[in-house]
DNA sequence: TTGAAAGCGGTACCAT
DNA sequence: ATGGTACCGCTTTCAA
């Protein structure tokens, strides 16, 4: 039972179609619930194949049809949180409906090339999910011509079908909510403007900052805005030039937990208390935004995992058209920090 | 340029074989670097190969060669700081050497079966690191007569390479950390004792805790051991369990930064402060371990994965045995939560 | 040094 | 309802 071919655990077709006293043909029509087999049939194939543990080959699979049932996701980097969240959630829909799952860090806009031609080029995947990577006009080319199924999340992609959140009303939403505690020095800690990988993220959320504070009158201060990179370091680094200025902000809004994680390092290392001094708010639901207290506004970032999967499945089992562009709903959700 | 065959970017061993006028036998040999190709042949294949933007489909190559260069991860979530930094160890190690990663989340028992049994009927890779699933018998027997590559992370199984900490001397060393800060009533927040996937970390740092306590003439007292999830949420429930007994322990070891994160944020709603009413520290180094002031026991988790990775690569490849165990060092941590 | 051809393990078309 | 068989794209003998 533990190696009925003698060849490592692994039956071939035609171990089944012996086994069952029928051609290949119908094992695998058989097996693949294919019209016009009979039930008696099944039935024996069905028994046989489960004997002999027999899977079919993957890359046989392929080869003859075409269709490898596996997707590839590419994400900038793959030891933070957010991404993993947005892993955790496609990953459990891909193989629930019977697809693998290839993964693909992709740091710099040179690997993004590379990995966009190897995937046309080499075929190995049906369908791609690109994370929080921006595309360039020939990249977009080579996946137009690739029939592929592509899937952006974090950045639209008119070529593509895009699982987004709205980051002007992020921007918007947050900055209301600094507004209505009264505050009215805000401050901001942005993403680095000129990322090499063009995230347009943080664009996006500054903007929508800047719209709402000019819809209560008043003006974005840029000595209020510091950038700094993405991360719990960049954050720190950020407040702590605000914290530095003659007239400091009372409120910041961060554009990330793990930013604002790093501003209330910093705030409390310069002695100073939240909310009580300065107000710090995030943005994505982040799993430690609770202990810590940090108001933050979910994104979802599983579910938008778990959507750009379930939409990119039925587009490649040619069920149903998914909608172009499918946005995700975020939420505040007030705390301490605030 | 986009599509020179007209068919979605791909261009076959055939086409490249026409384009430098020789057989596809010949384009294989050359563009695997194997011996007795013609250094002008393999120049005009290369070119062409080139030209058409040629890559192997790996399918088919996995079908004729019997190697799949792919490698599978089985981790039990993949939403979760620890694994995730196992992957971008990993990851950054294969790509590297040409291999491909699939991922599969591996929650219960049942799926670490089921996963077991595919992996070796379907044989859709080479090799497979798994990485805190403690493996049943029948899954050993099943991987042993595979002939796959086999890997374990975070725990010891004889019949496979195995990266691994010192769990025992983890333990010790923190419980020996809290000693000399002048602790002696030291609690343990533990990992639940009867976890379904028979997770062995717990336990064994666990028993470095009651053999240091005992080295210095202090007996464990279980009333200051609570048991919680191995989460924020499982350390903050057991910390509040033992910050309502009458006498509570004036410092606290979690097994992992994760529950040290929840024992903080019990410990500050209770009103009380760290280290001065009670020390914590945990085990990770987590990166918000750093800005959150805790003290840990880094266990370098991106490390074990890149080791894990490059040993299955050599293993794969055929270079050299690896050995069968590999231990990564760990290191205290002394930060402001002690 | 090169080429021809037999697989690898399936799928899918065409017969029966 | 079932079987025969020509592929799918590559690797790997075996001959030349």
């Amino acid at each position: 039972m533990t190696d009925p071919t003698g060849r490592g655990g692994r039956a071939t077709i035609e171990d089944v179609a012996a086994a069952a006293g029928v051609s290949v043909a119908t094992v695998s029509r058989a097996l693949r619930d294919l019209p016009n087999v009979a039930s008696s049939t099944k039935q024996r194939v069905t028994e046989a194949a489960l004997s002999l543990n027999y899977r079919a080959d993957p890359s046989a699979r392929h080869l003859a049809s075409g269709r490898s049932r596996n997707v590839e996701i590419a994400v900038p980097v793959l030891n933070s949180w957010y991404f993993s969240e947005v892993l955790a959630g496609a990953e459990a829909v891909l193989s629930e409906c019977g697809y693998s799952l290839s993964i693909s860090a992709v740091p710099t806009p040179t690997a993004r090339f590379d990995f966009v031609r190897n995937a046309v080029a080499s075929r190995h995947a049906d369908g791609l999910i690109m994370v929080d990577l921006p595309l360039a006009d020939l990249e977009i080319d080579m996946l137009e011509n690739s029939n592929l199924g592509v899937f952006t999340i974090g950045f639209k992609c008119p070529s593509f079908h895009s699982v987004l959140v709205d980051n002007l009303a992020i921007g918007r939403i947050a900055t209301e909510h600094l507004f209505d505690r009264g505050h009215r020095r805000i401050g901001i800690l942005t993403g680095q403007p000129n990322d090499s990988l063009r995230f347009t993220v943080p664009k996006d959320r500054a903007e929508g900052y800047r719209q709402m504070l000019t819809s209560h009158g008043l003006v974005a201060d840029p000595g209020l805005s510091c950038s700094g990179h993405f991360s719990v370091d960049g954050g720190r680094e950020a407040m702590n030039q605000l914290l530095k200025l003659d007239d400091p902000p009372t409120a910041v809004f961060a554009l990330s937990d793990e930013m604002a994680f790093g501003a209330m390092a910093a705030t409390r290392d310069c002695g100073l208390t939240t909310p009580d001094d300065v107000a710090i708010m995030g943005v994505d639901g982040h799993y430690l935004a609770e202990i810590t207290g940090l108001t933050t506004i979910d994104q979802h970032v599983g579910q938008q995992g778990v959507v750009a999967a379930r939409q990119l499945v039925a587009l490649l089992d040619g069920a149903v058209e998914p909608a172009r562009q499918i946005e995700i709903e975020s939420n505040l959700i007030v705390r301490g920090s605030t």
